[in-house]
Formats: C-alpha cells, sequence, structure tokens
DNA sequence: AATTCCTTCAACCGCGAAGAA
DNA sequence: GTTCTTCGCGGTTGAAGGAAT
C-alpha cells in the first residue's frame, strides 16, 4: 500500500520507515548529550534524516531506558481492562498508570489480546457489558435520550441567553457574536442548567434499581463506567462542548457543579462514592492523598467529571428527598484522583466487579 | 515445497491543543 | 487577536513471520 507522503519527508528527502541500529544509536548518543526538547532540531543534531516526529516516537516507545518489554502479566491485563473499561481508548492516560509500558504498546497489546479476549468471553470491549444485552442497550437508548434532551435544553437556554445579551448590551456589535446556528455547528455552546448530570441521574438511578435486586452479585453498572468515560457527563456521542467563558449567571445556582475545574483540583481532601452491599453509592470516604505525583493531572478531564458529579448528585437526591441512603456524603472540591484510580484498580469499591479477562 | 491466510507490532498519518512569534 | 510551529495523541497501516492449506 502506498501512504501518502507526510508534510516533511518529500520536501526534505527524509527517510522513513524501520530503524537501523545506527539510527538508533545516534538517537540514543544525541539524547545523551542534549537532551529532548526540542524535537524538531534533535535530528540535524544527532546527525539523522529523520523527522523530529520519528524520533520522539522511536526513543519513547523503544528507546527509552525505562521501558519493559515482553508479555504482560496477568496483572497488567487486569489493570488495562479496568481503566478501559473507565477512561475508553485514551491509552497516554492508561499508559501513566503502567509507567514501564508505552501507550502504543497497551494499545497493540489490547487490540491484539485483550479485545479479543473479552469478546471470547462474550464481553463487549467497548462497552464492557455482555454481548447482546438486551437490558444494557435499553440502557444506553436512555441514555442518548437523556442526553439529547439535555443538550436541547442547553441549546434553548443558551438561546434565550444570547437573546438577553443583545438586548442588554447595545454596544456589542452583532457581528462580534456568534450566531446560535454557528455555535451548534461549531460545537460550542455554553453550560446553561439544569446540568445535564440530572438528565443523567435519572437514567442512572433506573440504572442501579434495576441491578439491586440482585444482591448476590453486586456490580458496578457500565452506566457509571460510561460517565465516568466521558467529559463533564457527556455521552461519547455528545456533540456539544463547552468554552470556560460562559457568563457567570448563566451557570447553576446553588450548584457546585460549575465551580469543579482543572484548576481547583488539590491532592489535600479527598472524596470518593462508595458503594453499600446493594452496589448504591451511599457516602464518601477520605484517602490520604498520594505522595509526590510528578505527573499532571489536569488532563484527565474523566475526573474532572467525576469530581463534578457528586455533588450534583448529592443536591439531586436532597431536592428529592431521597432516602439518606442513597446520598452522596460530603462534598469537597479537592480530590486526589490518583488515590481514587488507584484504588479503582486495586479493587476498590470492594463491593463492586469489574469484568476482569 | 509453495502458496495463502492470519497475527503481531513498529511506525506512520492526520488532527487538535498548546505555546510562541 | 491572529498565524505559525511544535508536540502529543489515537487510529491505522503494512512488513515480517508464523500457521494453515
Amino acid at each position: 500500500m502506498v501512504k501518502s507522503s507526510s508534510c516533511c519527508e518529500e520536501k526534505l528527502g527524509l527517510k522513513k520507515g524501520p530503524w537501523t541500529p545506527e539510527e538508533d544509536q545516534k538517537l540514543v548518543s544525541s539524547i545523551q548529550l542534549h537532551g529532548h526538547r526540542s524535537w524538531s532540531s534533535l535530528p540535524a543534531k544527532a546527525g539523522l534524516r529523520r523527522c523530529g516526529k520519528s524520533c520522539r516516537l522511536r526513543w519513547i516507545n523503544y528507546l527509552r531506558p525505562d521501558i519493559k518489554r515482553g508479555n504482560f502479566s496477568l496483572r497488567e491485563d487486569q489493570t488495562i481492562v479496568q481503566l478501559h473499561a473507565l477512561l475508553g481508548n485514551r491509552w497516554s492516560v492508561i499508559a501513566r498508570h503502567l509507567p514501564q509500558r508505552t501507550d502504543n504498546e497497551i494499545k497493540n497489546h489490547w487490540n491484539t489480546h485483550l479485545k479479543k479476549g473479552l469478546i471470547r468471553k462474550g464481553i463487549n470491549p467497548t462497552t464492557h457489558k455482555p454481548l447482546n444485552d438486551a437490558a444494557n442497550l435499553i440502557h444506553m437508548a436512555q441514555w442518548e435520550t437523556a442526553r439529547l434532551e439535555a443538550e436541547a435544553r442547553q441549546v434553548k437556554e443558551y438561546s434565550k441567553l444570547q437573546l438577553q445579551n443583545q438586548l442588554g448590551s447595545s454596544s456589542s456589535s452583532s457581528s462580534s457574536q456568534p450566531s446560535l446556528t454557528r455555535l451548534v455547528l461549531n460545537k460550542i455552546a455554553p453550560r446553561s442548567l439544569p446540568p445535564a448530570c440530572l438528565d443523567v441521574l435519572k437514567v442512572w438511578q433506573n440504572s442501579w434499581s434495576s441491578t439491586s435486586a440482585d444482591h448476590s452479585t453486586p456490580k458496578m453498572h457500565s452506566m457509571y463506567a460510561m460517565m465516568l468515560a466521558t467529559d463533564d457527563l457527556e455521552s461519547p456521542a455528545s456533540t456539544l462542548s463547552f468554552p470556560d467563558n460562559v457568563p457567570s449567571n448563566s451557570k447553576c445556582p446553588n450548584s457546585n457543579f460549575w465551580l469543579m475545574n482543572k484548576s481547583s483540583l488539590s491532592s489535600t481532601t479527598t472524596i470518593t462514592p462508595v458503594s453499600n452491599d446493594n452496589g448504591i453509592m451511599e457516602g464518601a470516604r477520605n484517602v490520604e492523598p498520594c505522595g509526590n505525583k510528578e505527573q499532571s493531572r489536569g488532563d484527565d478531564d474523566i475526573m474532572v467529571a467525576m469530581g463534578a458529579l457528586f455533588p450534583s448528585v448529592r443536591q439531586y437526591y436532597e431536592a428529592n428527598e431521597m432516602s439518606p441512603q442513597q446520598n452522596l456524603g460530603e462534598s469537597s472540591i479537592g480530590v486526589d484522583w490518583e488515590a481514587i484510580l488507584d484504588d479503582l484498580v486495586n479493587g476498590w469499591p470492594q463491593s463492586t466487579a469489574f469484568p476482569v479477562v
């Protein structure tokens, strides 16, 4: 198969394809000497006729000294499957929890081994639910319905806001305000309220109640994993995303849903949902903050979504005067996502069962 | 032994995000 | 505020090698 050439190699005559031992040696020597702060200038320094991108990939996926090669252990397989159930195909995030493995290696291992293993066991590798699970299809449909309703309401709400803003500020020219249509088409609409999570919660509640009857095998419902695996409670199919410059009056009063953002995260206080024996999320527990976590947590968006969810969940239950068992405990802003994820990987919540290969 | 089919995984590509100019 | 450059990510490809016919 003939691939189209990338931007650089055709013009500059750069080499592509498998690396030779000589090229590897040049790359390693150069990185040892100069580091790799600028991949674009590295090939020239190293005397390589490769593009910086190719050098970076070769180093990260193959030459880096802290890479563990060889077969994946059962423990690693389980970790990958569990994280995939939570995160989806976010290989780079998954790779952070397997420090000696690269995202590319994990991705390949998933596609060649783990995915097939799940299918053989009758588990949908995308949803991590049993294949041909009629109940799951219903839940998916409920999820999608809730999402569409929430998005429609958000657009409607924003339409009102736009109108109010335009009427209120005669100084702002119409051209500086993007049209609603354009906003929708460009997939930029603000968060308006009530938050989408409340729609989601209805679905979620149903999903829990439908499974909680099975006391002998409490399960973490896929809806939960699905929610975790989405950014800010959007479903994987969501077409909306949101800018940060939403007018403050469009945000939810009496809810800290919107106050939760990446910059608000700290490792001081923690909140984690806890399942009771019936698999119902019933409270919070504190988790000791992790030690020195060098890696950034900022891009773990789903963890932000998770943190954003629980205060709103609690409020939803309180507003609906639901039983204390279904409350979700105290809200807090600082969340130690590393600890939560570690807990999940290491078997928490105790009463929930992830699909394991 | 020759051929075809299948599996694996290193490497490439395009895209979006972030930062610099 | 806009344009350009660089980086990082996820999806995909295709060469190589093994298995099946």
